[in-house]
DNA sequence: CCGGGAACGTATCGTATGTTACGTATTTTG
DNA sequence: CAAAATACGTAACATACGATACGTTCCCGG
């Protein structure tokens, strides 16, 4: 059954589109009724189970199917394992293994939970909570940290911000903490893409302190500073500021000093049950800042990103 | 929200301040576009749209269709015809009136869609508008991405990576691509921490593969890998599992071909409607393993933290 | 270093599935 | 009311799908 023809694409690029319509009509269960009747736990708990005890072939397969869970195993055998990058057989083996007698049993099971699923669409926002508790306090405070973090941040904050980092007359540096240095990296790789003169500074302290001779009113620097505060940063971030350099500061719901100095400050909550603070809320304001950077520099951005390419 | 758990930190809670935020961005960029038929409209609009002009025979298959969307579309033409009640020419007329050449294509759209909608459940989210933070789209996105990745990650799979970054018998090793280097970069420093022999490969791709001589079978290595994935870390994640190295691949949700030399595999969303892809959840992803292998080597971490803090 | 077993892929087979032709029923139109 | 056209189901058909047997490779233990 289920048989596909044309579009085997195994990784298109980007994909986005439609919404469709939810309907509230009533199923009328035709259960297919057969085979092993409990369906307490899900295929994907199931699989999460018994991973561990599989060859690795069907390691293989059970990967991919909760990459793109439960698409994939909606198709045919041949395009499970086409994607999976294994035999027609090792995919039947998997599912033996999960203890199915067949691969359409194995599919109908997939229908119905996805059945079970949609049709309650309070069932998924219910579950969703529990599994996630359970899971980790960890990845809810994250979650609670990103929504505060954002609560707090207007976006005309942001695209003020955006604004002065997409002024590439002036050069833009960016420098981190111990911890924050590599969102510093990050920033700074993807708009070294979209812009020019975009400079992260790492090593040693005197290195970069150097650099300062090179900074004017005209530049950007970026600083990200987490408690504990590093005296470095601090000291740096206030000779730049004499010379007159638009400080933006990433930093922690209780303000790094050099918040001072700053022209725009972005607070992110760092408090997580754990015993390191987290710098995810962080992270997640500077991909959006990357992401509204390229789109106000948009058409220039993306005939720069062509030429880069152009160059390899 | 916000609770802190056990060990660790000197945490003065909240701190407040006021700003609103509400942002609205747009920019959703192009569709995959391919298949004979662009399918920008959804297949339940298509099927409200025509259902008027349909004889009565198809239009009780569009009915059970809706009903029973989309889960009945992607059995066999058989138990569709059963379950609404007429033959299978009867289906085969209906999905050819849509406008698709046979069953299988009409079965691929579905699961395309159906593809689509899982992948961004953000019309999930209908407990939004009550909290008045309109959030962008960009937040709401990697919101949902992060749902959804730690969805698909039961803690069983988090203990057992963990544990295995906690044997510090072997060396451990961070690799990560052009973009997700800085994510290695974050997890080494603060592992680095708490157990001795972790290693952050950078540089020049000669330097690092001249590492591989250093590694065994003890050995952990961590590779970032998401699209487009680079051949230089192919490369070196075969040549390290040949050498019976254990490798820990955190990658995109089409899976790095890595995978196939990888022992754990961590898959994480990164569609956000911006120009790049998000790491976000990757990210959280990290900072949840850091925390369980601190976590896991107690009290052994903290006599070591201790132990550095004196050689200040 | 060698033998045994598990794991995986290739090739083949039987069958369930989608498809089509055709005959009957139902509705439409002059 | 008759004749035609449309709609629908039955039954036969061919394809492609899942299943299986078999050979090769890889890994582990003696």
């Amino acid at each position: 059954m289920l048989r596909i023809l044309s579009h085997c694409a195994p990784m298109n690029d980007f994909i986005h589109f439609a919404r469709l319509c939810q309907t509230p009509f009533p199923k009328s269960l035709g259960d297919t009724g057969l085979g092993t009747e409990t369906t307490t736990t899900s295929i994907a708990e199931l699989i999460a189970d018994r991973i561990d005890s599989m060859p690795t072939g069907e390691r293989r397969a059970a990967q991919t199917l909760v990459a793109n869970y439960p698409v994939i195993g909606l198709k045919t055998v041949a395009d499970f394992s086409q994607q999976a990058g294994v035999s027609s057989p090792t995919i039947l083996r998997f599912v033996a293994r999960l203890g199915f007698q067949n691969y359409p049993e194995f599919q109908s099971a997939l229908q119905d939970e996805l059945a079970a699923q949609l049709q309650s669409p309070a069932s998924r926002t219910v579950t969703a909570p529990s599994r996630s508790d359970a899971a980790s306090p960890m990845i809810e405070a994250t979650l609670d940290n990103l929504r505060e973090t954002f609560r707090h941040l207007s976006d005309k904050q942001l695209n003020e911000i955006a604004e002065k980092m997409a002024d590439h007359r002036g050069h833009m540096f960016l420098i981190g903490g111990r911890f924050t240095d590599p969102l510093a990296r990050y920033m700074a790789a993807h708009l070294a893409i979209i812009r020019p003169n975009v400079f992260h500074l790492v090593g040693q302290e005197s290195m970069w302190r150097d650099r300062l001779i090179d900074m004017g009113k005209r530049d950007v620097l970026v600083i990200f500073d987490i408690r504990r505060y590093q005296d470095s940063l601090i000291r740096f971030a206030e000779k730049a500021h004499q010379r007159g350099v638009q400080i933006v500061l990433f930093t922690d719901q209780w303000l790094s000093p050099i918040a001072r100095f700053a022209r725009h400050v972005i607070a992110g909550r760092t408090a997580v049950p754990s015993p390191w603070d987290s710098s995810a809320a962080l992270f997640v304001v500077a991909e959006t800042l990357i992401g509204a950077v390229t789109r106000q520099m948009e058409p220039d951005s993306a005939r720069r990103i062509r030429e880069m390419e152009g160059l390899r």
